[in-house]
DNA sequence: AACTATTTATAAGA
DNA sequence: TTCTTATAAATAGTT
């Protein structure tokens, strides 16, 4: 989905992984959300990175810890 | 991303919801698996269908019960 | 952080 | 409902 075709590896560069991290993951959740409205279904996704930060979606406020500061809600996009 | 634009709203006819569920499910579930990898990050997804059927994804076996900050598994950068 | 050439996902159809 | 394909969307490499 790019300029090149990648194989499903660990990036080795960590600035490139970096961006690509930052690129897919906004995709993800993206989707997530997508599929929540879409389809009518419960969607819970978490993403931890490397560094241990925490990225979530959830589709319902009780999905999975109730964590009100969890990242994604009702974002635009 | 097909023949048609659609809105992200509902799908209201059940059969196209179904089959919708079905194909991006499928395609949520890919993505997950491919960041973990690409990313080295700790992903999980879970998805509940209408009639309550899980579907779900896990980088690490421990994800849900482990500590994200103590989780340092190959990192080389 | 933007851009765009390409690959990939997928909405409709068969 | 599994397979196809035209098209929208995601994104890898670039600037």
């Amino acid at each position: 989905m790019g300029r090149g075709k990648i194989l499903i590896r660990r990036i080795d560069n960590s600035t490139s992984r970096q961006v690509t991290f930052s690129k897919r993951r906004s995709g993800l959740l993206k989707k997530a959300k997508e599929l929540a409205i879409l389809c009518d279904a419960e969607v819970g996704v978490m993403i931890f990175s490397g560094t241990g930060k925490l990225y979530d979606f959830s589709s319902t406020r009780t999905f999975l810890l109730s964590n009100p500061s969890s990242s994604e809600e009702s974002a635009s996009s």
